[in-house]
DNA sequence: ATCGTTCATCGTCGATAAACGATGAAACCT
DNA sequence: AGGTTTCATCGTTTATCGACGATGAACGAT
């Protein structure tokens, strides 16, 4: 599924402090049950507000925090914005951090 | 790979504050060097300090909070205490994260 | 016994995050 | 036009984070 050449792990790997960018994004309950929510589909913010009991300047901000990481796609449609998940940039993350997994234990069997 | 039965993703989604806060662990550059740096062996504090260029009392809070979010294992060692990662703790994370984005995109192609 | 190392903890400070209510813009409905 | 809905942003408050120096404990070496 991976489309990274093996060769080229910095692509992988990034700086650590754009994967921990990323990460940090991540590390917040109600984004993860935000992302959850968003599933494939595209909600617009008032529909992530109804299944989280927060206020809404709440889970817009919350939005524009996963937005701004670059894991979800935003668009400005009129009245109902549209959020949408990038699953390729999830994806791109959780490749990071198997790298990171891997290159952490990969010195046990001397992989390289 | 994977030895979680995939009927009880109870076990991979954990809560989402139990994630989010393994993930908030990691979302440090500093962390992720020093899981970098510990890899597969273990390491006292000192020696994660030569690599990082940050003041001794900030390494170790930082190691102090690894280990608090089950990453890394501490033992106390008379003068040189060491630290190891839990490497399957840290695999632990990486499947939560993969089961994720799985149950983000899944929707698309009705994969339940 | 005295020094030098290594390390964890404490207290502090500035910066950032999290949450909320209030406000105003934009669009829809009647 | 007037009311309603949806949403982003602003301003505020409280809490937590990140980093540091200083301190003291435990140990090894001399």
């Amino acid at each position: 599924m991976k489309s990274f050449s093996p060769a080229s792990p910095a692509c992988l790997a990034a700086s650590s402090e754009d994967v921990a960018q990323k990460l940090a994004a991540l590390s917040h309950p109600a984004r993860l049950e935000i992302l959850r929510r968003l599933g494939g589909r595209s909600c617009c913010c008032k529909e992530v507000v109804a299944h989280l009991d927060l206020a809404q300047s709440t889970v817009s901000q919350h939005l524009k925090i996963l937005v701004e990481a670059g894991l979800v796609r935003y668009e400005p449609e009129r009245q109902r914005s549209r959020y949408q998940i990038d699953q390729a940039a999830l994806a791109a993350v959780s490749a990071s951090v198997s790298a990171l997994v891997e290159s952490c234990c990969a010195v046990e069997g001397a992989d390289v």
